[in-house]
DNA sequence: TCTGGGGTCCTGACCCTG
DNA sequence: TCTGCAGGGTCAGGACCC
């Protein structure tokens, strides 16, 4: 790797210790690679004609929201999750596109196998974001702001994309200090980030003691409204308080965690390898909801989607759960653990349809999801079902045991998968799974950010 | 014209068991 | 046999993150 071609700018935090000693001497010494723009950025990457327009990414439907917006979109005040009928609004001749979850995951994969050039130890967040531990790497490969500027370095040259990089001694102080090096939006346009931010041990007290409390990891607008009720608006404030004041408003863990975050204090490692603990897919429907037959055929193809990602991921879930969103946004989950995990979307379905009986459904649904958790791995024995199964119209057994039922189902699993891994998404699935026009409608993750029309969505898979 | 999708973690209520 | 208690598992909901 090289250098890279770009002078970074220095915060006014790090320029005393930049000029003396870059040795990155403390410990540990975490790093946070955040990506500018990421999915906007890729596609502007991959159609120079995009470039300097107001790109969105996200579903265009009228439930849609912004995914990711490029730097001059967000000039007009557009901020990603925004619906994407307001961020139209707001700049009417901004770039919409659908987006692509499989080229931005490829383009991740790039970014990590960067990643782990620097440091075995990295943990992703997303698809855009990595925590990389180097205290170890230091001997080897310099000072950690030496090794950001070879990750940026080869980021620009292999990726053809820019990012921002914190350093700190935490999770949370490199968090915040690679906000600081991203690019902002001022009212003269868009400004250069710093490019690298270094905090050092001894300047995170005074980093953190002017901030909002919103910055701190775990505060969201809940949290900050209760913390506002107390008169808590700074990170300093936090700071000072007895955490056992805290602790009837937030719970313990919440009240305990934030007080020592406020501190500085943040022991969470750097896990590299975090294994997934639920897998799931939820979906919005254009309009809410009435008819159980929908919601049936929509939790049939969640089932095939969850079933398939178990699959891909060698799992298998104990507990499946059902939940749905109302119109007025209130949730409603339903759940059930069972002896042993499933991974046959005819099982999962069957469950989940038998939780789906136990919500009232009649003031129309808007989202309905399904995800399987308490994960095991599939190479564990199955428990088999003492219940002899039905026939197809339900009328009388079949002759098949439990066991060889089972057995069967999971051939067939096997046999879908492969053919639509050969021949795409949409070209196999249960008739329950056809639209009026005789098309497979595909799973959620290959229509991703927001609800769109099946039909068109199918179009959009079928047709190259 | 509001508010996606895929996750994690925590809490409290409830039930079962020893 | 009954009661009280502690601990663990399950379930439902909420908050938060990217």
């Amino acid at each position: 790797m090289q250098l890279p071609p770009k002078v970074f700018g220095i915060s006014s935090w790090m320029a005393d210790s930049l000029r003396t000693d870059r040795s990155g001497s403390f410990e540990p010494a975490i790093l946070l690679v955040d990506m500018d723009s990421f999915f906007a950025s890729v596609e502007v990457r991959d159609d120079p004609s995009l470039l300097g327009r107001p790109v969105l990414v996200g579903g265009d439907g009228r439930r849609g929201v912004v995914a990711s917006c490029s730097y001059e979109a967000r000039r007009f005040g557009i901020r990603s999750a925004m619906p994407m009928s307001t961020a139209k609004r707001l700049c009417p001749s901004a770039v919409v596109l659908p987006g692509d979850i499989a080229r931005y995951a490829s383009v991740s994969r790039q970014l990590h196998g960067i990643l782990r050039d620097i440091t075995p130890f990295v943990e992703p967040l997303g698809l855009d974001e990595a925590f990389l531990d180097v205290t170890g790497a230091r001997g080897l490969l310099g000072s950690p702001f030496e090794m950001a500027r070879m990750i940026r370095s080869a980021v620009a040259e292999e990726l053809r994309l820019e990012c921002g990089i914190g350093i700190g001694p935490s999770k949370l102080i490199a968090k915040l200090a690679s906000r600081d090096a991203k690019p902002r939006i001022t009212d003269g346009g868009v400004v250069d980030g710093l490019g690298i931010v270094v905090i050092t041990p001894e300047e995170v007290v005074e980093y953190l003691s002017g901030m909002d409390v919103a910055a701190l990891y775990g505060v969201g607008p809940s949290t900050a409204a209760t913390l506002s009720r107390l008169g808590i608006e700074r990170v300093a404030d936090l700071a000072e308080i007895d955490p056992s004041i805290l602790v009837r408003h937030l719970g313990s863990s919440h009240a305990h965690g934030l007080v020592a975050l406020a501190r500085g204090v943040d022991p969470r490692p750097v896990v590299a390898d975090l294994v997934a603990k639920s897998i799931g897919h939820e979906e919005t429907f254009l309009e809410d909801v009435t008819e159980r037959p929908v919601l049936e055929q929509r939790l049939r193809r969640h089932a095939v989607a969850v079933s398939g990602a178990l699959r891909d991921s060698a799992r298998r879930g104990r507990t499946i759960t059902v939940k749905i969103k109302m119109g007025d946004f209130t949730m409603r989950t339903r759940s059930h653990t069972m002896v042993s995990g499933l991974d046959d979307h005819v099982a999962i379905f069957e469950v989940g349809v038998a939780l789906l009986g136990s919500l009232e459904v009649d003031d129309g649904v808007r989202l309905l999801g399904l995800t399987a958790s308490n994960l095991e791995d599939s190479s564990q024995p199955t428990q088999l079902t003492l219940q002899m199964p039905a026939s197809a119209d339900g009328s009388e057994p079949v002759s098949a045991t439990p066991a060889a039922l089972q057995q069967g189902r999971a051939a067939l699993e096997d046999a879908v998968a492969e053919i639509r891994d050969r021949f795409g998404p949409g070209s196999l699935g249960s008739a329950a799974m056809l639209t009026r026009r005789g098309v497979v409608v595909p799973a959620q993750r290959d229509v991703p950010f927001g609800p769109t029309d099946p039909d068109q969505a199918s179009r959009a898979i079928q047709e190259p």
